[in-house]
DNA sequence: CAGATTTTGTCATATTTTGGCATATTAGGA
DNA sequence: TCCTAATATGCCAAAATATGACAAAATCTG
């Protein structure tokens, strides 16, 4: 599972290490060092390849035309786009990506279970208060943990 | 069960060993050196990988998109980080939790059943009175004892 | 098509993490 | 109270990791 967090600086040209515990993951639990890499709120999220066809696969069975599924799969499929690590296992992100998301100098990977998020270092320290609030009021709906 | 307070220093390098008595009991009951530990309010918290899929699992099942789900998994996950205690009993507590939670020379070990929580020693200090008067106002809460 | 610019692959190196040993410290028993 | 065994921790060498540099390849532009 990913956990945890990881900073890491990004190139001038979008080029960004991988931290080695995801990288190990990939390739013993996964077999495949091949990402997909969407748009979230304020931040990446990246799914190997097989979790992400699992995604798929539900939203594949989502009402077709109802407003919701529209708006959805056009935000999370519309901006996704594969990625291959390569042998050192650094990924490029975009220029799209980077110019909506702030990315600098530093970005922060997020390990969450299945997937993981890359947010852009000072994004994710602003959220941090935020986050743990989100967090306290989460934790009276989550009812079953 | 773990039980009892046992405070230890922690390195420069955020190196620090376990209770004598936590890793007898992960090796005998939970037969496995591996934990995880993450953020909560002002301390870590630690548990046997065991103990923790438990709660992984039941949170794999929460809808994945739902801005609760996301608040819950992206603080108590992606807090998370795998230890495995090395051949002296040591585990290696990131530079993000040492700052997050101001661990300085020495961390206080407290365990609770089946859990160890690991605080700064001042912040365990300080909470010590707080903690009496939460214990006060809990207990009209807590029916099922 | 030629030159300029960007991307990619490879290597080198600084930094961090890990493993193992040796010593200091503590706790428990006689 | 002292002795012994268990435990904690400092230290150093070895390994792993992140990242900067640069040349080769690919791509874009006029």
């Amino acid at each position: 599972m990913f956990r945890g967090q990881y900073v890491h600086s990004i190139s001038d040209s979008g080029r960004v290490s991988i931290p080695a515990k995801f990288r190990e993951l990939l390739n013993t639990k996964y077999s495949s060092t091949t990402i997909i890499i969407s748009m979230f709120e304020n931040c990446l999220l990246a799914y190997p390849i097989v979790e992400w066809e699992k995604l798929e696969a539900k939203m594949i069975d989502l009402p077709s035309f109802k407003k919701e599924t529209v708006d959805f799969e056009r935000y999370l499929i519309g901006n996704a786009s594969e990625c291959q690590l390569d042998s050192e296992g650094r990924i490029n992100i975009s220029p799209v990506f980077r110019k909506n998301l702030n990315f600098k100098k530093s970005v922060v990977f997020v390990g969450i279970l299945t997937r993981f998020e890359i947010w852009d270092q000072k994004s994710w320290q602003k959220n941090k208060e935020l986050g743990f609030k989100k967090f306290q009021k989460s934790r009276d709906h989550i009812d079953e943990i």
